[in-house]
RNA sequence: GCUGAUGUGGCUCAGUCGGUAGAGCGCAUCCUUGGUAAGGAUGAGGUCGCCGGUUCGAUUCCGGCCAUCAGCUCCA
């Protein structure tokens, strides 16, 4: 396997070579830190000398560099030093001498060395001589901030990013690769397609435009849909409140960050109030608004509202990180009987919408941290339940599992998606809660006569409306599937005398629910046609004579193909067909 | 918040080594009445992100701010 040889010790050999060329250029009092191997080629972290950059301007130098060293055709030696000699050895690098400090006495360490003056504290392995790199392919990509442990407490140090490939072609695929994603960037659709908008007024607070929200709006009944069947009931409540509920929940002392607040106008304190980041307090009120029994639960209540979170500026990106949004939230009060069940009932769910969207996904177990609060035996019946459903649903390595990850409140399982670079995002989430109704003091009447606390589970499917738009944007190249595209069919009269038979066929479309726009002006048909395609509408019809004769349709559908004379009869089968299976492909045959 | 980059007509971008700017698409008007992704002609449209500084003069140089993008941290 060369590639994986490649993949293992070129890149990250690279990688030394770079760091070698910065101390070079930059001189030796640059501290080093790591320098890994990823996925597409490598970076490494540098603390450079007092009053001195990297910008994209110093790329071409540190290249050339890199290339210089590779011909000086130097042997790489590996040698094992102790703990002791390694302190010595990297007398200056801090941050080398704190990985060794962290080591235990007696452990053995390796350290590279590429030619006499460049070592590094290093596990390998590595290549014997620069000269096997000869022939590799790299560029550096981009130098960005990152901090020591990737604690933000700690040093922020300068990360210089590299591609890195066997061989130019396979660096060129790559970059053609990258190219192609940027292509169906969702801020790219979004701005072509006129789905959404930003305004530096709202920064990260998104418009959306009629097409967008027509989408939006599909998306929602959908998701209605799906809920009502499961037994969930929608509410919706204020998005602002008064500073005294955030102290009750707990935001005020933990989340207070993330807040959008206005300030009293008076100097009464209690007239504060502060935007919701989320919905619970106002399910919590609702479920308090009357007596509840054992009877009644599960109680699911899903809602919808705007929700606002103040981000830190540099972390708004397009609909994936924003700071005014709809989770699809929902709140299950539950005995702790019934929380394994439930959880089963929302994987359904989750399974079932994911399916729709054939989207790929991977789920994440986050246990009991330290800090937890509550009962450890609730605690551990919970985590043992989420597991064996995890289990059950995707076999015993089909999850991740990351332990002590959990939120000191209850453990929960996230559902993670890829954007078109690769980035993962998480979108679903399922949360136990054991505090909050501590906190607000909620009960149900038990079956002992006795007054008990109930579970609320807090769970998302999408994760929010407009992360899960932003997602199938991308992963659907922008062709949505019909039963989603903000218009689904588009109308092209050939000449204006053909626009009362075109109004015709409009009406009858939107009499069966269809999303129709049609074009009635004296533009030129080509003209018109294109303007659809433009927007990726699934299907065009194009009618003139022969049509308006026959009572037919010509579509021209999205992807190339064309029907002609289709009966009207048949083309409004074929949407109620695919609106109602929610088809991901778009019929294009004429039926047997 | 941190590192780097970007911000020029509605959109995508060029350009000015400092003398207030161009193209294509789109838009408007007219001609063309068209059979499946761009017919033709003419025209309108920009205080070159905002605020300061340097300068006789700044869209261009410098500083600050805002917004956006790539990464880090954080997160739905």
């Amino acid at each position: 396997m060369e590639n994986e040889e490649f993949l293992n010790v070129y890149r990250h050999s690279l990688a030394h070579v770079m760091a070698k060329a910065v101390i070079e250029l930059y001189g030796p009092e640059t501290q080093y830190a790591i320098g890994p191997q990823i996925a597409d080629g490598f970076y490494y972290d540098f603390l450079l000398p007092e009053g001195k950059t990297i910008t994209v301007d110093d790329f071409a130098k540190i290249e050339q560099k890199m290339h210089e060293i590779l011909k000086r055709k130097e042997d790489w030696r590996r040698v094992e030093i102790s703990k002791a000699e390694g302190l010595k050895l990297f007398a200056g690098q801090k941050f080398k001498i704190e990985t060794c400090e962290n080591l235990a006495d007696d452990e053995t360490i390796t350290v590279y060395y590429t030619g006499d003056d460049y070592k590094d504290l290093c596990r390998g392995p590595h290549v014997a001589n620069s000269k096997e790199l000869l022939s590799t392919a790299f560029e550096l990509r981009s130098v960005s901030g990152a901090y020591w442990h990737g604690d933000e407490h700690l040093d922020s140090l300068t990360r210089v990013y590299a591609y890195a490939f066997p061989d130019k072609e396979q660096l060129k695929a790559h970059k053609a690769l990258i190219r192609e994603a940027m292509e169906r960037d969702h801020k790219k659709l979004g701005k072509e397609l006129e789905l959404f908008m930003f305004d530096p007024t709202a920064p990260g607070m998104p418009f959306w435009l009629p097409r967008g929200w027509k989408l939006f709006n599909a998306l929602l009944a959908y998701w209605r849909g799906v809920h009502e069947k499961h037994g969930y009931q929608e509410i919706s409540g204020p998005v602002l409140s008064k500073k005294e509920l955030w102290i009750t929940s707990g935001h005020w002392a933990h989340y207070q960050d993330g807040m959008f607040i206005i300030p009293s106008a008076t100097e009464d304190d209690a007239d504060t109030y502060a935007l919701k980041p989320m919905n619970c307090p106002n399910a919590i009120k609702v479920y308090m608004n009357k007596q509840r029994s054992y009877r009644d639960l599960p109680i699911k209540i899903n809602q919808v509202d705007v929700i606002h979170r103040k981000e830190k500026s540099g972390e708004l990106n397009g609909l994936f990180r924003v700071q005014l949004f709809r989770q699809d939230d929902a709140h299950i009060l539950v005995t702790e009987e019934q929380i394994a069940d439930e959880i089963n009932d929302i994987m359904d769910i989750a399974t079932e919408i994911y399916g729709t969207f054939g989207l790929s996904y991977c789920a994440e177990l986050s246990t009991r941290p330290d800090d937890y609060m509550g009962d450890i035996n609730v605690w551990n019946k919970a985590e043992a339940d989420l597991k064996s459903i995890l289990e059950s649903k995707y076999g015993p390595d089909g999850y991740e599992l990351n332990e002590g990850d959990g939120a000191f409140y209850g453990p929960k399982i996230d559902l993670k998606m890829k954007d078109a670079l690769g980035r993962e995002w998480q979108m679903g989430t399922i949360q136990l809660d054991f505090q909050l109704p501590l906190n607000f003091g909620m009960k149900y009447n038990a079956a002992d006569g006795t007054e008990k606390q109930p579970v609320m589970i807090h769970r998302a499917i999408f994760g929010s409306f407009e992360r899960f738009i932003g997602i199938i944007t991308e992963n659907f190249k922008g062709s949505f599937p019909f039963w989603l595209s903000p218009y689904q069919v588009g109308i092209v009269p050939i000449r204006t005398e053909h626009n009362e038979y075109a109004k015709k066929v409009a009406d009858a479309l939107t009499a069966r629910g269809v999303r129709v726009e049609a074009d009635y002006t004296d533009d030129n048909m080509k003209n018109k046609i294109k303007r659809f395609k433009v927007f990726h509408d699934p299907y065009i019809l194009v009618l003139g004579d022969k049509e308006a004769e026959a009572g037919t349709v010509s579509i021209n559908i999205r992807g190339g193909k064309n029907l002609y004379g289709v009966p009207l009869e048949t083309l409004l089968a074929f949407c109620d067909e695919m609106n109602a299976g929610k088809s991901l492909e778009l019929i294009s045959e004429m039926p047997e």
